[in-house]
DNA sequence: ACCTGAACACCGTTCAAGT
DNA sequence: ACCTGAACACCGTTCAAGT
């Protein structure tokens, strides 16, 4: 097993991200969980941050399965695509520092991924191509369409993360309610 | 001028955050841009997270007068609103950093933060509800609207600064559109 | 009250060896 | 090919003084 202490080094890493943020990511505390010297992890990556985008690399790659899990049951295009929503919403809520980690400039983005997030984008594409043909979304640019999806879904994640969502008095809302909300506006604009 | 030496340092602590982000501001080099020794921040700051919320605090608050002065401005509300959240995506991408630190748990976060952001909240709240009785936004709970208009504006902002926006080809969508393309569904659904 | 210089523990990274 | 231990520069923080 070539790779194994690789994949230990990753595992590792990802244990002590959700631990206490990148910060908590210390190369001698990785070395130390996979049981290796505090420098090992230089024969597998070139510094700190490449094991880090192995690590958003593994999570955006699982994370792409989730989504083409909730493709695969099938249903109306407009409910595949808020069950898809929903689903990323829960993910970032209960991994905050790996959904940081997977967002977050990846300039010259180890190919990996890239593929994984165009894969996604274009299920995504046809989804809505779909939905709209079926008027369950509004007509317009699909890719505008797209955007504001993708955009309020991680917006809402990112708030609730940050804490910024009850700002008020008791209102907890919880980002999958607004995901909601953003469907139901779009279903009644659809059908005008 | 007994304050003098602080608001020296959240400058230089202000202008190293946006040429690098938190990394870049070393306690060292904050000094050494504010004309002090690299110890003399603990003099105003328990430590280097208070500088930083000294700073997040102070971009928060001209932040606020921003969107005060569109709100002084009149107009239909729903045309204020958009004009707010055009405002703050600009904001964001022109200083991704202060972006990012302002937002990002503050947890025990200095009164002042919190004051900042419950007042542009409320005035939030104030145009949504206006808004909704002009006919100009879809029925239903102002907070459920404001926690939508918010997390598409926040969403698409740190999209954009993570290069996320541009996916597929030629497609170079900027937030300012995205922020428009929501309140085109939102003035199609108001009116069905 | 505000500031300085030395010192400590910690971290990313490099290097010379080891098998 | 993969790993280790020593070493270096850097950083946040503390402490004992200085004015």
């Amino acid at each position: 097993m070539a790779t194994q202490t690789r994949d230990l080094l990753v595992a590792a890493a990802a244990k002590l991200l959700d631990s206490g943020g990148p910060a908590a990511v210390t190369l001698r505390d990785v070395g130390k969980v996979a049981g290796v010297s505090h420098n090992a992890p230089y024969k597998h990556f070139a510094n700190k941050e490449e094991l880090l985008a192995a690590v958003a690399s593994r999570e955006l790659t699982r994370q792409g399965k989730n989504l083409g899990d909730i493709g695969a049951r099938g249903g109306r295009p407009v409910d595949q695509l808020r069950a898809m929503m929903r689903g990323y919403v829960r993910w970032a809520t209960a991994h905050p520092e790996r959904f940081k980690l997977t967002f977050g400039r990846w300039d010259r983005g180890t190919d990996e991924l890239a593929d994984a997030a165009s894969t996604a984008s274009a299920n995504l594409s046809d989804l809505i191509v779909k939905a709209q043909a079926a008027g369950e979304l509004p007509e317009g640019n699909p890719d505008h369409l797209a955007g504001l999806i993708l955009s309020l879904a991680h917006g809402a994640a990112d708030r609730a993360i940050g804490g910024h969502l009850s700002a008020k008095g008791k209102g907890k809302t919880n980002p999958e309610d607004i995901v909601d909300v953003l469907f139901v506006t779009l279903t009644r604009a659809a059908k005008r």
